[in-house]
RNA sequence: GCGGACGUGGCUCAGUGGUAGAGCAUCACCUUGCCAAGGUGAGGGUCGCGGGUUCGAAUCCCGUCGUCCGCUCCA
């Protein structure tokens, strides 16, 4: 059904409900800054896990690094973020609109108020943020916070070649939390400063560029279709050749369309042999692959798909935010794929009476063991299922008085609302078939 | 950072100079017992924060922090 105030409903749905809250609230809060709270750090959690899953566990050409986020600053002049991930700005003096220098051509870009040539000067700004490692604040011992995660993983191709018997095409995949000054924020957790990542690299024999790129944006857009998200909301937008990032030979976003407007959750970048060949040069290690099938050396091409876990969280939560009537009554539902719901269970006794505790506690242990598992015993059961709904939890399981007698339990399914009787014996392999 | 709108209990909001309110939510007890909003009671707000004007400020003024929209940027 339409939903005009979708934005809003769901942003007080991640408050009320423990999903996200504003950082440092009691202080007056930081800008841009936000918490995951009961939920919303298992919603966050099974995103990345679920992208894990598909990117390294199922793969036996992906393995997988955890590199520091203080970086040392050779690094990003290696990579370029020293000199390129800045933003030259310059403000018009009369109607402060502002302007990258480098766009000033762009007849699109002339400020509103039609004054052409009373600018600021250009200032620098470096999106990377910097700070000190050790008790001296000095030129010598600045560290950056890492801009991304793929250069903790150019830096450690080496030794992820040498140690993982690995060989080209093989990638190396990483999920950690980056930093960006960004001179804008906003859109809740869209645009943050600290933000998480997941990020891939798949080196390729140069020549196989363009295939394995071809074949990461396919993949990249399933993996989103595949946990719930409707294709119609999704697209692929490959970059002029004028937006494209210092790095980058092609570059496809895949984008969700916000309530705001499309926005990107992904971008699948052909990083060319850039990253290896800068670092070569900068560190001075080899940084190439010998194939010891053709006798030849190469420094192999690079396919990044990088997706933002935070952003794609919340596109998860639009997604599957919806409103039904049922008998008059609204029901809000998220209707979240079940690898990505933050419970999978919930186990509600029908009544609050002290002879089905027992048994409802027991359910619920051994669910658990499996299972991120919610219990709830208070108030109708009618309402329990609603609050479970709110929050996408995909199985209910009711242990009621019968269960005492005929040891079954009924499972009510969010979706259809549809409810079955099953054996506590057959619990687990029922829901492990709708669940794994 | 600039322009515009805004900021009252967990959520949605009323209150516009005279000692803080409602609905929902939460908790307890009762009732019911398979699709919420029956009963009784309770907790919870120095009205974002800091100054100022005033006998008196949630209400007026200034500053600040934060949110949303636009410029901008990108995972």
């Amino acid at each position: 059904m339409a939903q005009p105030n979708l934005m809003e409903d769901l942003v007080n749905l991640t408050k009320r409900r423990g999903f996200v809250f504003p950082s440092d609230e009691i202080y007056g809060g930081m800008k841009s800054n936000y918490d995951y709270g009961p939920l919303g750090v298992l919603l966050l959690r099974n995103v990345k896990d679920a992208w894990w899953r598909e990117m390294v566990q199922l793969r036996h050409d992906v393995v997988g690094v955890d590199a520091a986020v203080l970086t040392n600053p050779r690094v990003f002049e290696a990579s370029g973020h020293l000199e390129n991930f800045t933003d030259p700005l310059v403000e018009c003096r009369k109607c402060h609109s502002r302007f990258r220098e480098d766009h000033l051509d762009d007849p699109s870009a002339c400020p509103s108020c039609g004054t052409k040539d009373s600018f600021t000067e250009a200032r620098n700004f470096n999106l990377m943020f910097k700070t000190n490692a050790g008790p001296i604040e000095s030129d010598a011992n600045t560290v950056y916070l890492r801009p991304e995660t793929a250069q903790g993983i150019f830096v450690n191709f080496k030794n992820v070649l040498e140690t993982s018997r690995k060989k080209p095409p093989f990638g190396i995949a990483q999920i950690g939390k980056s930093f960006r000054n960004e001179i804008t924020t906003g859109n809740f957790v869209f645009r943050t400063r600290e933000f998480e990542q997941m990020e891939m690299e798949y080196f390729v024999p140069p020549a196989e560029g363009p295939k394995w790129y071809e074949y990461w944006c396919e993949q990249r857009m399933a993996w989103y279709v595949n946990h719930g998200i409707p294709a119609e909301k999704l697209r692929l937008r490959p970059h002029d050749p004028d937006e494209l990032s210092h790095y980058s030979a092609g570059t496809s976003d895949i984008e969700f369309d916000f309530p705001w407007g499309w926005g990107e959750l992904e971008g699948i970048a052909q990083r060319t042999d850039f990253d290896l060949m800068r670092h070569q040069e900068f560190s001075g290690e080899k940084l190439d692959y010998f194939d010891p099938s053709t006798n030849e050396r190469y420094v192999p091409y690079v396919i990044e798909p990088a997706a933002g876990a935070t952003r794609t969280a919340m596109a998860f939560l639009l997604a599957a935010f919806d409103v039904d009537e049922v008998n008059g009554e609204s029901r809000t539902v998220l209707r979240l794929h079940p690898r990505i719901a933050p419970y999978k269970v919930a186990v509600l006794p029908l009544s609050k009476k002290e002879t089905l505790t027992p048994l409802a506690q027991d359910v619920f242990a051994n669910l658990a063991k499996r299972w991120m598992c919610d219990y709830d015993e208070t108030q109708a059961i009618g309402r329990r299922y609603r609050r479970q709904d709110e929050i996408g939890t995909p199985y209910a399981v009711t242990v009621d008085f019968e269960s005492l007698e005929d040891n079954a339990v009924t499972v009510r399914e969010r979706d259809t609302m549809a409810q079955e009787r099953i054996k506590i014996d057959e619990l687990e392999s029922y829901l492990s078939e709708r669940l794994d």
